[in-house]
DNA sequence: AGGGTGACGATCA
DNA sequence: ATGATCGCCACCC
């Protein structure tokens, strides 16, 4: 477990039910801008959080297949409403408090 | 050290 | 909308 991912699970803990955020935006609240694959990867390996509330940019699911299914599945379990692939962000999207950028 | 990788993102044809 | 391309960056050989 390094730093970096401890900070941005830390961050994904923090998107409350029924609302979604993306994997660049959780970069950036973790105060990593720009390691938006980190997020992704470190989602990954992980379990116990709340996964299926981080989605591609612009609200899409970047899950292929039956992962796609589940997370679809749990967001709406949730009350969120999908278009397609895609969530409403306008209507949806957590909005992180703003955070500084930290030292790699 | 150097090259491959990916649940990414923005841009363009 | 879809696929290609390029920029990006920590990890893992």
């Amino acid at each position: 477990m390094t730093v970096i991912e401890s900070h941005i699970l830390a961050a994904i803990r923090r998107i409350p039910r029924a609302k979604v955020s993306t994997y660049g935006a959780v970069a950036r609240a973790a105060g990593y801008p720009g390691n938006a694959r980190r997020v992704a990867a470190a989602l990954h390996g992980s379990t116990g959080l709340p996964w299926h509330r981080v989605l591609g940019a612009g609200g899409e699911i970047k899950l292929r297949g039956d992962f796609a299914f589940e997370q679809k599945f749990r967001l709406q379990s949730e009350g969120v409403t999908f278009r397609g692939r895609r969530v409403n962000m306008r209507q949806h999207e957590f909005k992180f408090p703003a955070a500084k950028r930290r030292a790699r």
